[in-house]
RNA sequence: GGUUCCGUAGCUCAGCUGGAUAGAGCAACUGACUUCUAAUCAGUAGGUCGCAGGUUCGAAUCCUGCCGGGAUCACCA
């Protein structure tokens, strides 16, 4: 990474040391922006060094900056404000800046650090469609992927998909009884959805046998009998539900004996799973494909939901973890500010901290990564903590490479989704409507007409997935979002349209020029203050993807993204490029447009955006 | 109740390794297309940065306490 500002940071420090003989490291000078109500490109704040030079602030600044405009050409006047100092930096050092820029061909691409680290997201259960929520997740995983490829690690993308349990029998069994053959291609219907269909079936239907179970006498006894006398009658039956399902309901029992039939490989049950499951993946995939996400590595629940135990008896051997007089395990984490976790049911079997041990292990054996990345909503934040602290206590190699990517939820205008009671957002039907609106809008403008349906559509498809991303990749991970339908397809200011915007206005400008050279740049004087602002943009962008690979967050890189397409518009609205001034006016600024496009396109491309070239 | 995350303009969000008079977008109002794509630009209006202390030359940013909201604290996953 190239630091355009090594330059004038040495200048600060060989003044420190010639003014005052004060030895600063390079990386501990910090020069900011300078605020727009005042002269200057960047400010050194003189406060930190009036302790240690004994002196006032003004002075200070004064003094080195009188120094380093004497001694550094690239610094073209200074001005100081109480403790402020601004430097102006010379047209000729905003050139050679953007010469250099436009050397490098493969900007924000960082040489490998031979890093391994497995990023795993989406992680659905095979029993219903793909949701918002899950949007948010595929996002976030694949966009922090991106970054940290692009960052310089090796990265492998990973889904593990809860393909088996209760949830899915009760698909499978309402599919059973009462589906009569249909499937999904005899009705038509995307795999997941059809699956989905049943497991609301059974619910529906399972809903109606509580109601009609309610009215008989055992129901009347149960009532009698309960614990807690404060319940009125709606109340309690709708805390005696779970219990209900596992004491007294005939579909329950039919699911729970699928459940058992499953663990014991019956042939039949087996087969229909594998079925159903086949057309959740079609579905799946499909959804996947339509987000532009794919995955390196799978893993099954039906083949990790067994592993684990080994880590149990190791962490047993080695005094870790403790068995109770009822044959449960344990393991105590009250001296981490945690808490006692069970690890092992009294039956022998597992839990699901049992399963994460495992599949932990088994990842950093299949794939050796020195990194573990988990997308999971932060309603898991506890779960995740005990999980990383066990590994810590059990030292295992990997347990400090380990992170949770935590996020959260997302709630529509009206509030929380609920998906028991329907509101819930569809991701399919939410693509849908987003390029659908941009279709709206794009007939209403009237453009585009010279291409043909096919090009049209590939247009809409990139930018109504464009707004859809933007919309949720730009708020920060940890913070609950709200998702506004009508806001997600807004295509004016801040949203992935406008930045699609400014690349193709790069792009029209381009096909319009014959031969496209940048010569005589360096002949430029009337360098625009709209060209500093964006050159002071460009700078930054390999700081920024450093910052975002660190904190395994997306959201800088769409802010920062918007920001530049924000000074590129303002640029393009205030100066001709084609029918610029001068010869070099011209060359610079189609140097400048050239490699503005070049990093929004890269940096879209991070979040896992696509840019057209027309819109 | 314990733990933890969040609280910035009417709404959605930036800014948080401390720096100058806290920024965008949306919504409202005003202007700018015979021009390289107006999915754009410019302007007006909108704030006790949840509250109160503390640290500091300087706090939206760091610390403490409170208030409000979410999550979580199962032999569920």
């Amino acid at each position: 990474m190239v630091d355009h500002l090594l330059g004038l940071k040495e200048g600060v420090k060989s003044a420190l040391l010639e003014v005052y003989g004060h030895e600063v490291q390079i990386e501990d000078i910090v020069l900011q922006l300078t605020k727009k109500e005042f002269n200057g490109d960047y400010t050194l704040v003189v406060f930190p060094y009036t302790k240690v030079l004994r002196s006032k602030p003004e002075l200070i600044a004064e003094k080195l900056g009188a120094h380093i405009v004497e001694s550094l050409d690239i610094v073209s006047s200074f001005n100081v404000i109480k403790g402020f100092l601004n430097f102006e930096l010379s047209t000729a050092y905003w050139i050679d800046t953007l010469s250099q820029i436009n050397a490098i061909d493969d900007i924000g691409r960082f040489p490998s650090n031979g890093q391994k680290v497995s990023v795993e997201f989406s992680s659905p259960n095979t029993n219903k469609p793909l949701h918002l929520g899950h949007i948010r997740n595929i996002l976030l995983g694949w966009s922090t992927s991106q970054i940290l490829q692009t960052a310089g690690y090796d990265v492998v993308n990973t889904q593990i998909i809860n393909d088996r349990g209760i949830a899915i029998c009760k698909s499978m069994l309402a599919w059973d009884k009462f589906a009569a053959g249909a499937e999904p291609q005899s009705t038509g219907t995307k795999g997941d959805h059809f699956v989905g269909q049943y497991y609301i079936e059974f619910e529906n239907r399972f809903r109606q046998e509580y109601l009609e179970w309610q009215e008989s006498k055992a129901a009347d006894m149960v009532f009698k009998s309960r614990d807690k006398k404060d319940l009125d009658k709606p109340e309690f039956f709708k805390s005696y539900k779970n219990e209900y399902f596992n004491e007294h309901s005939a579909l329950g029992r039919e699911a729970k004996a699928m459940l058992l039939k499953w663990e014991a490989n019956d042939p039949e049950v087996r087969s229909l799973w594998a079925k159903m499951n086949g057309w959740v993946y079609d579905g799946f995939n499909q959804t996947y494909s339509d987000l532009g996400v794919s995955f390196d590595t799978l893993y099954y629940e039906s083949d990790t939901y067994l592993l684990g135990k080994d880590i149990i008896r190791q962490g047993l051997d080695s005094d870790n973890f403790y068995r109770k007089e009822d044959g449960s395990v344990w393991v105590d984490l009250t001296d981490r500010g945690l808490d006692n976790k069970i690890l092992l049911r009294s039956d022998g079997t597992s839990v699901y901290m049992t399963q994460d041990l495992g599949t932990a292990q088994k990842r950093y054996d299949d794939l050796e990564t020195s990194k573990m990345i988990y997308v999971v909503a932060d309603e898991q934040d506890y779960h995740f903590q005990v999980l990383f602290e066990i590994m810590k206590k059990l030292e295992t190699p990997f347990a400090s490479g380990m992170y949770h990517l935590s996020y959260g939820m997302v709630d529509l205008p009206s509030g929380r989704m609920k998906s028991r009671e329907g509101r819930v957002v569809d991701a399919d039907d939410l693509i849908v409507e987003v390029i659908g609106e941009v279709e709206k809008a794009a007939k209403e403008r009237g453009e585009l007409t010279e291409l043909t349906e096919t090009e049209r559509k590939e247009i809409y498809r990139k930018i109504g997935l464009s707004a859809l991303k933007f919309f949720i990749l730009k708020v920060n991970p940890q913070k609950r979002m709200t998702f506004n339908p009508e806001e997600s397809v807004d295509m004016q200011g801040q949203t992935g349209p406008y930045i699609q915007n400014a690349y193709v206005r790069i792009q029209s400008v381009k096909r319009r020029l014959n031969d496209q050279t940048f010569d005589e740049i360096a002949d430029y004087a009337e360098i625009d203050p709209t060209e500093i602002e964006i050159l002071k943009s460009l700078i930054t962008y390999e700081e920024e993807i450093l910052k975002a690979a660190e904190h395994y967050d997306p959201s800088g890189i769409a802010n920062y993204s918007y920001e530049l397409a924000k000074k590129y518009h303002k640029f393009y609205h205030d100066v001709r490029i084609l029918k610029a001034e001068t010869k070099a006016a011209k060359s610079f600024r189609l140097m400048l447009s050239h490699n503005v496009a070049k990093v929004l396109k890269h940096s879209m491309h991070l979040l896992g955006i696509e840019m057209p070239e027309r819109m």
